[in-house]
DNA sequence: TATTCCCGTGAAAGCGCTTTCTCTTAATAT
DNA sequence: ATATTAAGAGAAAGCGCTTTCACGGGAATA
């Protein structure tokens, strides 16, 4: 790979002038400009982004640790931020924590040495503790789909509290009122955040809530499932279930074909998070929306924005949204 | 944040005793080495990796040059190369070219400035030519999921044309005789392919090709949805559809709910690539599996192999797989 | 015509590492 | 005891850029 001294020598001026060009610093003559890239074009030179990011200690990246690197949900969220800091000439490192703890610390390490301009953290294993002391020593942390009271401007988070309240109120408008729930994993905030949002509901309407009604699954794959079975195993009545995420929503939807059974037509099902699949789904899912895509936008831009020292950067709620789809409906009898 | 100049003040060493601990060089003393050790835990010191990679002219990262970062195709393959990079100590640099020639040029190019040790391109809008130029000038390019002859070992494609054949034949095994094909856009090598596996087999079977009954679709989105669209609208009898990818497939499904049919009843369809979401349709859909995660892993392998110097490397051929499911059945009367 | 100013330019230092080369000291062989 | 070797450590150069500083020469001002 041709340096910038091939240039300089092939242009005949110095390496200062040949950085000058590339850096669009215009105190360069026309025709030394056109000399140098001459000599850049025919060399097919391209800068080593290492030199620069040693000499000026900038990066011109940002880096994210996500859960995994595929997956419904992360997948569109790296979409929408790397379109937006590419725009900006801006790149995404990405790198995976698997929601495990020790793997996370090893990728904001990673991260780290590679002086990244900015982190963007959307992290389960780790600690609040460790999150808000990291944030303190580096003001270029942000933290994703998570609140943190204590670092309250430097996180992007749903309502989820909301999206529990409105799933649950769509059933008790379509007439049920013995409405089960099978939340995520009790550990995670949003996951009791959208169960509380139910309660709310449940509150609203006058109508009592029963912890035969409530089972906690795990988010992924079969968890839902399990929670799901466990649920209809249980000797209580139901005619509504509101679930902790489209997946756990997918159990539910199995559960029900086991007795041939179709979601709408004893038992109704919200799902939560929309993922893209629910829609191929039969009967389509009635589902929380949230706006991932946003998230991934709002967050790069607070990136932006941080780095041009507008140090003005605020937290944001995200609100999610009700999208009814079919497999919601009255409750027969 | 701490230098190594920093560390080796406080250690009592010089810079070079530092850089030797950090990479596991032997000739340090016992008590010197502890010092240091000391004093890099004391500041939280986190090697420059830019330094590093100038000095070494090493960076320890692969890059990719994906469609996009979101989707299902795309997040396990990243996934699974990003698993055993790390393993190695290596890292993913993501890019996405979003199927466009300009941004993958953009994407390699910013590659290239990264000085990666390796560059994996999953690209559609690149030509052959191009592609084989730079893998000339560049020895560590590999190509996934894409098969051109004068790169055949720098390669690892799927076996298409083996994946139309066995969905066919499974129709054909079934009693269809009356089998109709939406591709995917014939501009890809993958989607020719793919359909003369469709020819082969029904030639196999001495069942006479039909164009009337071969439509050529988008993998996207609602592509599948318009191209069977187009298939019922013709006129002429079927009873069995193979189609170019699982979202064609998803397009089919549509179409027949329209009607209030159902896959496997009056029509089979048989997907292709078993996307994670394949599963939760219903009926569940019988496709051909795209081993992507393996393909993944294999690239990793390859790079890495690439890397140390074991020049042997050769392209790979993926076997695809038949998985039967529920939207395949024998043809009804 | 003499003085000031500005613009374009190059020399050189510095960014934080690695690595070669040299030197010192201790261990081993004679 | 001396001669040889090996091990551990530091000085310094170099990786490819950016940026400060100083300089020279024409344009503008007095």
């Amino acid at each position: 790979m041709a340096t910038i001294k091939e240039v300089s020598d092939l242009a005949g001026v110095s390496q200062a002038t040949v950085s000058r060009v590339m850096n669009g610093n215009n105190k360069v003559s026309e025709i030394n400009r056109e000399r140098v890239m001459a000599a850049m074009d025919k060399l097919g030179y391209q800068p080593n982004s290492f030199a620069q990011a040693l000499a000026t200690n900038r990066s011109y990246s940002v880096g994210i640790v996500v859960g995994t690197l595929s997956g419904p949900f992360y997948g569109p969220m790296m979409h929408s931020i790397e379109s937006v800091l590419r725009n900006e000439g801006q790149h995404l490192i990405a790198t995976s924590g698997h929601d495990d703890l020790e793997q996370e610390r090893d990728a904001i390490r990673f991260l780290n040495s590679r002086r990244v301009d900015a982190i963007l953290l959307v992290v389960q294993a780790m600690g609040d503790d460790e999150l808000i002391e990291m944030c303190q020593r580096n003001p270029n942390i942000f933290v994703l789909n998570r609140y943190v009271p204590e670092l309250a401007n430097r996180c992007i988070y749903l309502n989820n509290e909301l999206g529990g309240y409105l799933a649950t109120k769509h059933l008790i408008d379509l007439g049920h009122t013995k409405i089960a729930s099978i939340t995520g994993p009790l550990v995670h905030l949003d996951a009791r955040e959208r169960l509380q949002g139910y309660r709310n509901a449940l509150n609203e309407a006058g109508i009592e809530y029963d912890a035969q009604l409530v089972v906690e699954g795990l988010y992924q794959e079969d968890g839902g499932n399990k929670a799901a079975a466990k649920l209809f195993q249980r000797d209580v009545e139901f005619t509504g279930v509101v679930c902790g995420n489209d997946n756990i929503a997918i159990g539910v939807y199995d559960i029900l074909s086991l007795d041939n059974e179709s979601p709408a037509e004893r038992i109704s099902v919200v799902g939560y998070d929309d993922m893209f699949y629910s829609r191929y789904l039969r009967p389509k899912m009635t589902t929380i929306r949230f706006p991932i895509e946003e998230m991934g936008t709002i967050a790069a831009n607070m990136v932006l924005q941080n780095l041009s020292n507008v140090d003005l950067v605020k937290g944001v709620q995200l609100e999610p949204q009700l999208i009814v789809r079919e497999s919601s409906a009255p409750p027969v009898g």
